[in-house]
DNA sequence: ATTATAAACTAACGGTGTTAGTTTGTCAAT
DNA sequence: ATTGACAAACTAACACCGTTAGTTTATAAT
């Protein structure tokens, strides 16, 4: 191809770096097209909008989020899953954090690809809760709850809302994670000690 | 004062009526001068800038959702006190997103002010677990775990990553903050159990 | 009525996304 | 090797963004 090998992996590569070393408002015609040494209008020969780059990047970060949860999972189950899966899910937060808030922003643009892509992420926790006795609706409520703290806690720490006390943030986590297991493994019992009955509380 | 009755607070109830309308994007010189009946430059005569007024609008913000989690846990203790919370918690954010948003981003702006008006948003939330028999520590965990599952439940409602299953959200809700009271009261029953044990799994 | 002042205005700047129209480089066929 | 086609760069232009400087104007106090 003519002038300089610029595909599209390309431009969406400089547009990941971009904004995980300056932030997603980074990301602008000029700094792009600075970085990848042509003139803004030129981007237009790649991409069909900066509105539709920052979708291609979104889908390309659920789809990474999603192959890190499946593979921290792989080969565990119960209790070690719950746990190797929290702890990707915020390796890949902190590691990748303008990424993360890429996905984080796809329910609000309304496209149909991004939000069709989204059921990846939630795949490998429904994997990860498999194996635990629980009914399909206990499943549903626990999935939520998993990825309610994983999500509420990677992000709550990432953009500094726990830095008032120094108390270890690991130890937290762990707690956190523990907590949600004891309330599933809690629903499992309260399975088995009469059939159907309520759950908690 | 001369031409308009424009006052900061006019200015202000306009900016918040806009981005709640419209999204935090949508706050604009154009959009708010207009809806002022005014010119963009003669903003200026209010604001020092539009980065100025997001942060004065964030502002507002922690005060309004400290004031309802304070007023939803007076005269409460314990698990009533915790629902209570969690559910004003919850409620701020559906009412006002768009306020909730802006709270979001003060940490990333590094601005003093606003970072020193954070801790307001937590005080009520110690308030909630001050019944509870916790040590320090604990207290830092919990408080953290509390808020990990309010603004996590939450946001991910409000964006629609709960949208895949038809299952009862407020249920999902009640029985995340169940799990988390039950953890807390676990805790409590290790900590009378054996003076300074070890409390969970 | 005069004056001071706050608050509006217009004009201008650089930056952003984007389109249209033009040049240019490269690759394939003759 | 020349030609031609085409992709990918370019320049020029637009509206909008935040913002500053300089100017006019309306009100409130004297």
């Amino acid at each position: 191809m003519p002038k300089h090998g610029l595909t599209k992996e390309t431009v969406l590569d400089a547009a990941e770096e971009l904004i995980e070393a300056h932030g997603v408002s980074y990301l602008t015609t000029g700094t792009l097209a600075k970085k990848l040494g042509i003139k803004p209008a030129s981007l237009y020969n790649h991409i069909e909008s900066t509105e539709q780059l920052r979708c291609e990047l979104a889908v390309r970060a659920v789809r990474m989020l999603s192959d890190a949860l499946t593979a921290a999972i792989d080969g565990r189950t119960r209790e070690d899953a719950c746990f190797a899966l929290a702890d990707a899910y915020r390796a890949f937060v902190h590691r990748s954090p303008a990424l993360y808030h890429l996905i984080l922003m796809i329910p609000m643009t309304g496209n149909d690809t991004m939000t069709n892509a989204l059921p990846d992420v939630i795949v490998p926790v429904f994997h990860a809760l498999s194996g635990f006795r629980l009914t399909e609706e206990e499943r549903n409520h626990w999935q939520r709850i998993l990825r309610t703290v994983m999500h509420g806690f990677s992000t709550q720490e990432l953009w500094g809302f726990f830095s008032h006390t120094n108390t270890d943030r690991n130890e937290t986590y762990r707690l956190a994670v523990q907590t949600v297991i004891n309330g599933i493994l809690h629903t499992e019992s309260e399975h088995t000690k009469h059939q159907g009955g309520a759950q908690n509380a």
